[in-house]
DNA sequence: TATGAGTTACTCCTCCAAAAGTGAGTTAAG
DNA sequence: CTTAACTCACTTTTGGAGGAGTAACTCATA
């Protein structure tokens, strides 16, 4: 739970006040969340192929992730199968292919313009 | 300092190795990080104005973006003029003011097409 | 002449908040 | 007792904020 009476989470707020793109990022900078919608993209739609694709990803991030992705609206989540065990699947919605394709655009310009010194960020 | 033993920083840096995009998206995250980048753009070039401008930032904050804008070349430090006090100047890079342009595109996006649940992310 | 206050652009240290990882538990039918 | 798709409580790691301290001078005052 978030102490909504820190100046952390004040500047927070105020920088996404401010900007959505701020909202934007902090979404994406959640680690693992960009490759889970890549991965769907490629066609891994079940929790279980997500989990096998993302080696090392634990459970709960995943699910995690896939929460969040689908309460923005980026992924649907389909549990019409009345199967057991549970079986649900997921694919992406028009705005997280069009994220998709911009993330591509920004991968591209990391690929070539950008320096990573090694000691990392 | 980092613990190169965690999970937790193996998982970051089998994602950095992957992709690229997950360093560019893990350096655009840290907080302030784009907003010293337009703030520049629009012509506040020194540590004071950045300041003033960025109201509730801290100078600790501040001074590790900068190095981290520096670092990956998106900025350039001019402290040649021998005054006192000390004055030093920011500028873009090219790579700078295209992923300038590029994070407007995102901004656009994130408007336009994204939804944001109030309760946020 | 000496002292002290002010200036910019920082660094360092400590504390607290947020995010990630670990492992066990749940559901419901075959 | 297995399987898929989770949830929950707990620990560790990372990141941000607060505040004091620093260099290298200038200018005003005692």
């Amino acid at each position: 739970m978030r102490k909504v009476s820190s100046t952390n989470f004040h500047n927070q707020a105020y920088l996404e006040e401010k900007c959505t793109l701020n909202e934007l990022i902090h979404l994406l900078s959640k680690r693992w969340l960009t490759e889970v919608l890549f991965s769907i993209e490629e066609g891994n739609n079940r929790f279980s192929s997500l989990k096998e694709d993302l080696k090392y990803i634990s459970d709960n991030i995943l699910a995690d992730r896939l929460k969040l992705l689908e309460q923005h609206k980026l992924i649907t989540r389909n549990d019409n199968f009345r199967e057991v065990p549970a079986r649900v699947e997921y694919a992406l919605t028009d705005t997280g292919l069009k994220l998709s394709g911009l993330l591509d655009v920004m991968c591209k310009f990391s690929e070539t313009e950008m320096e990573f010194p090694n000691a990392s960020c």
